[in-house]
DNA sequence: CTATAAACCTGCTGGC
DNA sequence: TGCCAGCAGGTTTATA
């Protein structure tokens, strides 16, 4: 469930929250939810460590501790972290609890069980780290920086807006999101798109992201932030989960298509499918035969 | 490489 | 009311 605006709202909760406290016990209540070592061991490992920063990769949460491992968290499909507090009852679905020095709790829960919760030296991250894409919301990801990404990629640019390699922490709502406001159709071929597409590509990324954190993320099923509360996204996408409802744009009833095995919603008008011309996004009309 | 499917899991919704 | 098919924010692995 959570993508990038979700972990980034989360991490900017837990950054004022847990850094210097100290764990001091971790129960593990699904073994699986532990990943690279024994739930035993990592109980020991982690216990009586300091917090010392939170931070964000891709959709991964990263907690820094006091001897410089990394506590790395993915929700996957619909795990959270919720802090809990002495005299609450433990949260449903609760498969990993973190007791902080000041009574307080840290409860991954995940009711599917897809997400992960591991310990690694910086210089032994998981493989997938490796590979991974540019920050989108950082500096050095330009329009530029994204054609370079995209170039190469013949499939769907939905798919490969996915793929955590070519850009890190887009998700399924996001890609949606960031296509519509660039004009895009999603199944137009990455290699295709003209530097124009590409530059309103990486605006609506940008746009569909920031707009994503500042209301809290997605909520439409489980996403909650550290408090327990649902994040207000979800009353301003503008194509994600409208089928048949009308455009903002335009009025033409949202369409839902499957690409990559995932639910696409996207305007037939607004986000043509063939060529970049007779663009519904009412900018870009002349370009076109300025050579 | 690209593409598609399946696996990992459980809960919720909508249709009949 | 009850049951069942289908769907869900993600990633990895296996197969063409």
């Amino acid at each position: 469930m959570p993508e990038l605006p979700e972990v980034e709202f989360v991490a900017r909760q837990l950054r004022e929250t847990l850094p210097g406290r100290r764990i001091t016990a971790v129960e593990t209540r699904w073994e699986r939810s532990i990943q690279g070592m024994e739930p035993a061991e990592f109980a020991a490992e982690v216990s009586g460590r300091v917090v010392t920063q939170v931070g964000r990769r891709a959709k991964y949460l990263l907690l820094t501790l006091d001897d410089g491992r990394l506590l790395i968290i993915h929700r996957r499909m619909s795990g959270n972290l919720l802090l809990w507090a002495p005299d609450d009852p433990e949260p449903l679905y609760t498969r990993v609890v973190f007791t902080l020095d000041d009574g307080r709790r840290l409860a991954y829960t995940d009711p599917r069980k897809f997400g992960r919760v591991a310990l690694a030296a910086p210089d032994a991250l998981p493989a997938a780290f490796a590979t991974l894409g540019p920050e989108p919301l950082e500096d050095a990801f330009t329009p530029a920086a994204l054609a370079t990404r995209l170039a190469g990629h013949a499939g769907a640019i939905k798919a490969v807006l996915l793929d955590q390699r070519v850009v890190a922490g887009l998700g399924n709502i996001y890609a949606d999101e960031a296509l519509f406001r660039a004009g895009i159709h999603p199944l137009r071929s990455a290699a295709s798109l003209t530097a124009e597409e590409i530059t309103r590509l990486h605006a609506g990324i940008q746009g569909a992201l920031t707009t994503g954190i500042a209301h809290g993320g997605t909520t439409f099923g489980r996403h909650r932030d550290i408090y327990n509360e649902a994040g207000v996204n979800l009353e301003h996408v503008e194509v994600y989960r409208r089928t048949g409802q009308p455009c903002l744009r335009c009025g033409a009833p949202i369409e839902r298509i499957v690409v990559a095995q995932r639910s696409t919603h996207f305007c037939p008008h607004c986000q043509p499918p063939h060529p970049a011309s007779s663009n519904g996004g009412s900018q870009a009309r002349r370009s076109k035969r300025a050579k």
